[in-house]
DNA sequence: TCTGGGGTCCTAGGACCC
DNA sequence: TCTGGGGTCCTAGGACCC
């Protein structure tokens, strides 16, 4: 079975669900099958647009992003059913559970699609039929369809993936590049929106093929780092690892909501902000990670948006510490004027054990360069933490600078400053 | 009568340090 | 008296994806 792989290339699968929460919704109640059903926010909210429909719903021209209203226009028939994310998240789970069947390189992209690599996984048969099998498990046991890419790199495994749906598998090779991607136009292409779909055809580049043999430097001027990179991709070639951990950590968490209307009064605003700070903070804890930054976002009545962040001298967690810092840089940055979104962030996310750790380190640090004078122990403690304050006095090479004011003694807090060192030094 | 909510990555300018 | 350039951190915004 071996000698059945190219010496030196990979085996990537991409796999896609169709129309992922739509499906979900059929599969929890089949009466829903073969009908026209759209899931979609309550546009009563300002709210309503469609997440995801039916293959049957988009025959209408029903589509993602669009508006309920003017979905209905055109179906009026159409099913409409809120999302159910807890439902997604069981059916993703099951979903990568087989995936993880077959390879131990499962990369999780997004709730609804993931790489496997399987050149390894001789055992389960050629590529195409571990893509058959995977594709056929996916329906019997979870009753949900799904698209298989499958190529030499993620690049090439995703383009496949999108090739036929629904319940398609497509198998897109080096030497296909030329015949099957070159003649798509470049916004087909994983990674080129509309924006760089536009920079693209000023310089006279509409298909893939064109941006494959474009000038690099010319590439390079109008799309920066990451033309080159582009053009490598529809040149067919990617090198990426299918990485299992890639997404495992969070990079940051954050919740945003849409008003059912559009506020000036401040009160109610800062009441909604409190609610979205509450549900960052529920987040935060179950992932067991604090932040280190904190944003906020403004969209205002006629959609403009503002992000205003600020990085925090301790990483935070508890309840009304991400209000706080929201409310100051919401009250600090908003003009006044009727708000349509508001949403926060947090960032820089460290994980809880490490977070004390990181605290102290990152305190003495910053504040000893800050402020260097003479304080108490007790407040030093207050301010490092104990444990860190009384290992310094206690280490008897740190010479700490006294003095006596009226009856305490207190420390000089530049000695902060090479503890952290000699504390490394010694720790090797 | 419009345009959600969750993310990631990149860029660019200013501050600051060496 | 005049003044380089690299590196890093912080902040804001933009593009893109699902």
């Amino acid at each position: 079975m071996k000698q059945m792989y190219p010496k030196n290339g990979r085996v990537i699968l991409h796999v896609d669900m169709n129309s992922f929460y739509a499906s979900v919704e059929m599969a929890y109640d089949p009466t829903l099958k073969g009908k026209p059903l759209a899931i979609a926010g309550n546009p009563e909210e300002r709210r309503g647009i469609i997440v995801t429909c039916s293959y049957e719903a988009r025959s209408f021209g029903v589509k993602t992003t669009m508006p309920l209203w003017e979905a209905k226009k055109l179906c009026p028939q159409l099913i409409v059913r809120k999302p159910n994310f807890d439902r997604y998240r069981a059916a993703s789970i099951g979903m990568f559970e087989i995936l993880n069947q077959y390879s131990t390189l499962v990369e999780p992209v997004s709730i609804d699609e993931g790489y496997v690599d399987i050149t390894e996984s001789y055992e389960y048969g050629s590529p195409l039929e571990i893509a058959e099998t995977i594709q056929k498990r996916i329906m019997s046991q979870l009753d949900l369809p799904c698209s298989i890419g499958v190529a030499p790199n993620k690049f090439l495994a995703k383009m496949a993936s999108d090739m036929k749906k629904p319940m398609g598998i497509t198998v897109l090779r080096k030497r296909d590049v030329k015949s099957v991607l070159w003649p798509l136009e470049v916004e087909e292409m994983h990674g080129v929106g509309k924006k760089t779909g536009e920079k693209l055809r000023t310089i006279d580049i509409k298909v893939i093929g064109d941006l494959a043999q474009a000038n690099e430097i010319q590439l390079k001027s109008i799309l920066g780092i990451n033309g080159p990179r582009l053009k490598e991709r529809a040149n067919g070639n990617d090198r990426r690892p299918v990485d299992p951990d890639a997404a495992s950590e969070f990079k940051s968490i954050g919740n945003s909501t849409t008003l059912p209307r559009d506020v000036s009064n401040q009160q109610e605003l800062l009441h909604v902000l409190e609610s979205l700070a509450r549900t960052v903070t529920v987040r935060l804890k179950r992932k067991k990670v604090l932040a280190t930054s904190v944003g906020i976002t403004i969209r205002y009545k006629d959609r403009k948006t503002i992000t205003r962040s600020k990085k925090l001298q301790n990483p935070v967690q508890q309840d009304g510490e991400l209000y706080t810092i929201a409310k100051q840089l919401f009250l600090k940055h908003w003009n006044g004027e009727r708000v349509r979104l508001l949403g926060i962030t947090s960032m820089d996310l460290v994980e809880m054990n490490e977070a004390v750790k990181q605290l102290d380190l990152f305190n003495y640090e910053k504040e000893a360069k800050k402020e260097p004078l003479f304080e108490t122990l007790a407040a030093l403690r207050e301010k490092f933490g104990t444990h860190i304050i009384d290992r310094a006095v206690m280490m008897p090479e740190i010479k700490i600078q006294q003095q006596k004011v009226g009856t305490e003694t207190s420390f000089n807090k530049d000695f902060l400053q090479d503890f952290p060192k000699r504390k490394a030094k010694k720790d090797e």
